[in-house]
DNA sequence: AAATATTCCAACCGCCATCGG
DNA sequence: CCCGATGGCGGTTGGAATATT
């Protein structure tokens, strides 16, 4: 009747992923491109779940994620869409390039709905809340003070709250208009957008050459986290110069000194946000990653 | 410094939609 | 149309990191 669970088989993994299988995953999809899931785990020598697999590529690995705190307009464009759209975390993305639906619901749940409860609007319904005046334990004019402080926050939503079901579309329309702006042109520039993870095929994988050895300054960012992946890989010849904790932000290196197999429409962009074509070929290389590490 | 509470987020779970035989 | 396989989505949780007492 019901479907098996997809992780049911014994001696599955399940928790947190290691460097290894990281690389392993990487390694594959890079090598194959993204193909059936299910099948992911047993050709690249996973002990994991294809549905698991998937999950880690599109919320950690894949190349064209931004990482970090999302910016102001962004948080902004999460409100507006999700005035819209409500707990649709998914549509919401596909409105901020390089966001996952995992990391926009985590950011919701975390701090956007707090910022809104502070600010007397319910983040359900985006609606002030009836008693938030006499439930606020603030003072009025400290209250107002913090409104004003985060304006940016609250800026569109009455006003969209009372049309919203009039004009879904032309509200969301002009609601993303000011940030999507640039948004749109980052989507144009990188070729793809979140949903669009290009497939490649081997011979589009880039070639390494003058590598240094440590390359861009280390700015790895604040965040917390349990390894790093970085430092635990070793990579044989090059720098990968992330906060693997934070994410694998070396998605925003300096792709500069590789030789990059690129389009002809795309070679402008590509530095600031590398599609997955520009991942090292080190990676490909299953000797080079075997015997660099360790 | 230690204990406890809180925050945060990666990963899991279960359901639903879609597709192909 | 039915059914199974698969992918995708949204809700929830576990536990590490951080803050507070």
């Amino acid at each position: 009747m019901g479907r098996q669970p997809c992780c049911d088989k014994v001696g599955l993994k399940k928790g947190p992923w290691t460097a290894d299988e990281d690389k392993k995953l990487i390694n594959f999809i890079l090598t194959n491109g993204q193909c059936c899931w299910r099948a992911v785990p047993k050709l690249a020598g996973l002990l994991r779940c294809g549905k698991s697999c998937r999950l880690r590529w599109t919320n950690y690995l894949r190349p064209d994620l931004k990482r970090g705190l999302l910016s102001e307009s962004e948080e902004q464009m999460v409100i507006d869409l999700h005035a819209q759209l409500g707990n649709r975390w998914s549509k919401i993305a596909s409105h901020l390039p390089g966001r996952t639906d995992n990391e926009i619901k985590n950011h919701w749940n975390t701090h956007i709905k707090k910022k809104l409860k502070k600010m007397g609007i319910d983040p359900l319904t985006h609606k002030p809340i009836p008693s938030a005046a006499a439930d606020q334990p603030q003072p009025q004019q400290e209250q107002e003070e913090e409104e004003q402080q985060e304006s940016s926050l609250s800026h569109g939503i009455s006003d969209q709250m009372d049309q919203q079901n009039k004009e879904i579309e032309t509200s969301l329309q002009s609601s993303i208009t000011e940030t999507k702006e640039d948004i749109d042109t980052m989507e144009v520039m990188n070729g793809f957008c979140t949903d669009e993870v290009p497939l490649i095929e081997p011979h589009e994988i880039l070639v390494p050459c003058d590598i240094p050895s440590s390359s861009t300054s280390s700015s790895s960012s604040s965040s917390s986290g349990s390894s790093n992946l970085l430092e635990d890989l070793q990579f044989p010849s090059f720098d990968w110069h992330c906060d693997y904790n934070n994410s694998m932000g070396f998605w925003d290196d300096d792709f500069s000194n590789w030789d990059l197999l690129i389009s002809d429409d795309s070679d402008t962009n590509l530095a600031a946000n590398p599609p997955l074509s520009q991942y090292p070929k080190m990676l490909l290389d299953q000797e080079s990653w075997t015997h660099g590490l360790l």
